[in-house]
RNA sequence: GCCGAUGUGGCUCAAUUGGCAGAGCAGCUGACUUGUAAUCAGCAGGUUAUCGGUUCGAGUCCGAUCAUCGGCUCCA
């Protein structure tokens, strides 16, 4: 594939390659524009990248734009690379630039114009009528954009900023080859199939009611779901030395004003009156865990004091964000503060690390950490600021891990380490997080008394492992695909009797299974067992006992295990304990 | 919140221009007694998201509200 850049270099670059890739987008970014200005020349270009898979282009329409305008232009697209329009790359001054969008009527080019250097030559690439300024790599020729699909259409800000103009996104893909267009639509449809949305509803794990946008329930497999995983974290919490506390949903106001939530997060924080007073329910626990800690005077003997809180906090987020499982108003955070001497500040947040380590790969996904630093909006000092981020900084490299800096995203009372996992499709998401905290200590007067007889303030940090469990069940059913390993299966085992003449001894194995602490089902239907087996795989169950007449007469049980190729699923005939000891193998140890 | 789209039995989807709301699966009842991906038959299930309007007549057209979906913004 040829690619034509800037300084007028034709280069050989394979698509699959970086740069390949993005001019491939970003040309084919500009088909759409050139298609767009030629069936609706009075529409206003803004601008049109190439994204991580695919590109979009926004324009400001003179019409109200719908779903189906997609194909007119997408045709139109498709006749312009029949036209094989080769790309060519010139330069202008400013002043030039300014005046050919000024002629074009592009308001968003020339304010996007006016912003470079005087001085600067701005480069222009063009395919047939179609020029615009742009800072390339494209193409050499349209040609080579085999396949085309625009995939939707958007509202998105000019800018990125809500007070701005809302422009209309288009949305698309393109290949060198039709064959890989196929192939990446066959890998959405992939996705899609394990939406955990679709995935939750079907395996009876959670629904959100209309009467309450962003607020998940429940159902009874899905409550098993969620146990299992707080057990896990209960125990191994435990072995880590950490207490665990509840505090009230819901606390004063003038908490939440000395805790600084007031002020600072005050529109998405739910407030109600009790009697006279003011309330608001609670957006995070810290609050609630700097009253227990301040109960009574503490000892420099006591530190480090890890008290853990499986915390349920509710957020008003906006109802547009509103998401399955992964963006909800009420959430359960699997929150712990740790009180701690300066001194113990580094072993804590390693401590903290390696939880975090242990537990994604108990999962089986990979991670990636971020460090985040002070943001425009927060409080407190430089020196601490500076001091915190130091810590954060001391304590990965003394761990050898590799991370990314990332500026002005911390929260605003300290900088912090975000874990951001990726699951089996390659999607990144940030679960874990470990904040330093100089502020709340000051802010609650919390100290704790020092070998030396004095007062020192302790030093904080809150940090949470699944981020929230809510989003983590939906991060697992997308990850597994809905076939969860057999130690958090709902229902790990479904028992099959072959015909009605053996549901007593298929009860009998199911008690047995349940008193080894299995969770089994029986299905005593009227039914075939292709059904039965075709019922259980769609539930994903990872084994399934078959019961008949041989069985019956061994004492003995044929197993089918869901985790293998299709054909090598029959495990055959083996004993109850030993199907004990085969689905005990996945459980926690 | 903003832009665009969508909303029909539990689920997946039909219903021509505005003209009797229908099917498969699931459920229930009965028969069958089953050996590794759907046994057969029957029955029941709906104020077409909600409210209002246009019309002789609205699932279908118009308006409002609610929810959902794709994005944007946001995400302590």
């Amino acid at each position: 594939m040829k690619v034509l850049r800037k300084n007028g270099e034709i280069v050989e670059v394979n698509f699959e390659e970086q740069e390949g890739k993005k001019a491939f987008w970003h040309t084919s970014a500009h088909v759409l524009a050139q298609a767009v200005k030629r069936l609706y020349p009075e529409t206003k270009c803004a601008i049109g990248p190439a994204i991580e898979n695919g590109f979009y282009y926004d324009f400001q329409f003179e019409f109200s734009f719908s779903e189906d305008h997609l194909k007119t232009i997408e045709a139109e697209m498709r006749k312009i690379v029949k036209e094989s329009l080769s790309l060519q790359v010139y330069e202008k001054s400013k002043e030039e630039a300014l005046s050919f969008m000024e002629n074009a009527d592009e308001k968003y080019k020339i304010e996007l114009i006016q912003e470079l250097n005087d001085t600067e030559q701005i480069s222009f690439y063009k395919q047939g009528e179609y020029e615009e300024f742009c800072a390339g790599p494209h193409i050499s020729n349209v040609c080579q954009i085999k396949a085309i699909k625009l995939l939707s259409v958007a509202g998105a800000y000019w800018r990125g900023n809500e007070k701005n103009q809302m422009l209309t996104r288009i949305y698309g893909i393109s290949f060198p080859k039709a064959a890989q267009l196929d192939e990446y639509l066959h890998m959405v449809e992939e996705a899609k199939a394990r939406d955990h949305r679709k995935l939750g509803k079907e395996l009876g794990i959670f629904t959100i009611f209309d009467e309450g946008p962003g607020l998940p329930v429940f159902l009874p497999k899905g409550m098993i779901l969620k146990n299992l995983l707080i057990d896990y974290w209960r125990k191994i919490h435990r072995r880590e030395g950490y207490v665990e506390i509840s505090t009230p949903i819901m606390l004063e106001r003038s908490l939440w004003e000395t805790s600084g939530h007031w002020d600072y997060y005050r529109d998405s924080m739910y407030a109600l009156k009790v009697e006279d007073d003011d309330y608001a329910i609670k957006p995070m626990s810290c609050p609630g865990g700097m009253l227990v800690y301040k109960l009574e005077p503490r000892s420099y003997k006591e530190l480090p004091m890890r008290m853990g809180e499986l915390g349920l906090v509710h957020r008003n987020e906006k109802s547009g964000t509103l998401h399955g499982l992964m963006r909800v108003r009420s959430f359960t955070q699997d929150d712990a503060h740790i009180f701690m001497r300066e001194d113990q500040v580094l072993d804590e947040i390693q401590g903290v690390m390696r939880l975090i380590d242990e537990v994604y790969r108990k999962f089986g996904f990979s991670y990636e950490i971020e460090l985040s630093t002070r943001p425009e909006h927060s409080i407190g000092s430089d020196e601490d600021w500076q001091l915190a981020t130091e810590a954060l900084e001391k304590a990965v490299q003394g761990m050898g891990k590799s991370y990314v800096v990332n500026e002005g995203d911390g929260a605003f009372y300290g900088p912090k380490l975000d874990f951001h996992l990726k699951d089996s499709i390659g999607r990144t998401w940030q679960c874990g997080t470990i904040q330093l905290d100089f502020q709340l200590p000051q802010r609650f007067d919390i100290d704790y008394i020092g070998a030396d007889g004095e007062k020192h303030r302790p030093i904080m940090l809150h940090r949470v492992i699944f981020g929230s469990i809510e989003r983590f069940i939906g991060i697992l059913l997308e990850h597994y695909a809905g076939k969860f390993p057999a130690w958090i299966a709902p229902v790990q085992v479904k028992v099959l009797p072959v015909s009605d003449k053996y549901n007593d001894y298929a009860k009998k194995v199911e008690e047995f299974l349940e008193e080894n602490d299995i969770r089994a089902e029986v299905d005593v239907r009227s039914e075939k067992l292709g059904y039965k087996i075709r019922e259980a795989r769609m539930d994903k169950v990872p084994y399934m006992i078959i019961v008949g007449e041989n069985e019956k007469n061994n004492m003995s049980v044929s197993v089918r295990q869901r985790d293998a190729e299709f054909d090598k699923q029959d495990m055959g005939e083996m004993s109850l304990e030993q199907v004990v000891n085969l689905i005990k193998r996945g459980e926690i140890e």
